[in-house]
DNA sequence: TGTACATCAGTGAACGCGCGTTCACTGATGTAC
DNA sequence: TGTACATCAGTGAACGCGCGTTCACTGATGTAC
């Protein structure tokens, strides 16, 4: 029932991945019992040894995959914010009417908090937390993040005429707005009453920003 | 020199003073060291020994003042959103037109972010930080914040034909805007081109803000 | 004003504990021939 | 295919250290009379 007998990469590739895989799967259990410690408590007071001991392997293990604790924490942004980043590229392509956009934007950003709950706690905990390396990390990939979601916003028709500096700066207010929606709904209840008010109000402030961005040039703010 | 000779309260008040001014100075002692070691770490991280030698008392004197190190925490938050009510009172207070308004706000977040770096930095770590009783008593101050503002803003003639919710959604808009706008000011050098940068940044933000607020009603939105 | 007693902020020794890191090791997996 | 050697992920004992908390204490300040 197993691939014993696959084509060619069997006594050579499979095997020379067995020791790979099982490395790597060491690894992922160190970084899930990370995340899943990091709900309760910040990176600057996890411990080595607590780490490990939630993952199910001798303290001295964690070494063969991160010099230190800070060193775990920015291989959780880049597995966090890597994953933001598939969202990213979907609001940009979303719907055709603004008010579409919107409602996709909130609904995409829903189902990411449900789906990867932990990431999004780490980052908006971490984003301003007290280890500058996972800080640094942060703030470099949401800059990236940003500077992305300018180039799609300067694509669309409502940015003519707008300068590179204006487009920016409405970039970095959708994002940040979008974070700030992805960590109230953290505190929500799938489904609850307070859920929805989270998103409800998510679409009324983008659509107040969509609103002055549509009239910007009018008064030649 | 000195009021030895004052009225009434002398060998009584002054004197049932001096033990309850000592213990407040140590108090102080402990949250200003508090305070500067948190710019390097968090609160989760944060060590009561480590905290009594920077206050330069012997680490069983903490009890004296508090229960415990998240105990701590909360008087910070008390602390810091203190002084930033006075400073939300002056927004509200501030210039007649909306232009006015807006240079009058960031230039008065920017005054407080530089009088008190240490409690803009505290409550913008701790506001997702890893301390449940120093993220709640966070959240119960911001959300007074713009109860506050959304009170400031009903009473303004642009808020004519808004509803309740409409103008409290448009309060928290602000409020984190304005929050954002103090970190993002923390992490540049005073007087350099990235704080004019942030600053400038800050206002077109609010303008697209305020445009949209302009425009609410006549799209029906 | 003086005296006797109460209060209480701060001390210092002691405790048991979990921490991060080192080291020499084991034994399964991978490689060369 | 079989054999001999190299690699290296994970182990377990040991270390010195700083931690939070307890306790009985000291001595200045405050209070009652």
């Amino acid at each position: 029932m197993d691939h014993t007998d696959a084509p060619a990469p069997v006594g050579e590739a499979a095997a020379s991945n067995s020791r790979a895989v099982r490395k790597e799967r060491t690894r992922r259990a160190l970084l899930d019992a990370a995340l899943g410690l990091l709900t309760e408590q910040s990176l600057s007071g996890l411990g080595l040894r607590e780490v490990t001991r939630a993952a199910g392997i001798a303290p001295t293990a964690f070494y063969r995959h991160f010099r230190d604790i800070p060193d775990l924490g920015v291989a959780l942004v880049d597995e966090a914010l890597g994953s933001l980043h598939q969202v990213v590229r979907a609001l940009l392509a979303a719907g055709a009417s603004a008010e579409d956009r919107i409602t996709d934007a909130v609904a995409l950003i829903a189902t990411h908090v449900r789906a990867y709950p932990a990431h999004v706690r780490f980052i908006a905990r971490e984003r301003h937390g007290g280890v500058r390396a996972v800080r640094e990390a942060t703030d470099r990939e949401l800059r990236g993040f940003s500077y992305e979601v300018a180039t799609g916003l300067a694509a669309q028709p409502e940015s003519r005429g707008w300068t590179v500096r204006d487009v920016q700066m409405l970039a970095e207010l959708y994002v940040d707005l979008l974070l700030l929606t992805a960590t109230s709904l953290l505190e929500t209840e799938p489904g609850s009453e307070a859920e929805r008010a989270v998103l409800t109000g998510a679409r009324r402030k983008l659509r107040v920003v969509a609103l002055g961005r549509r009239h910007w040039q009018d008064e030649g703010a």
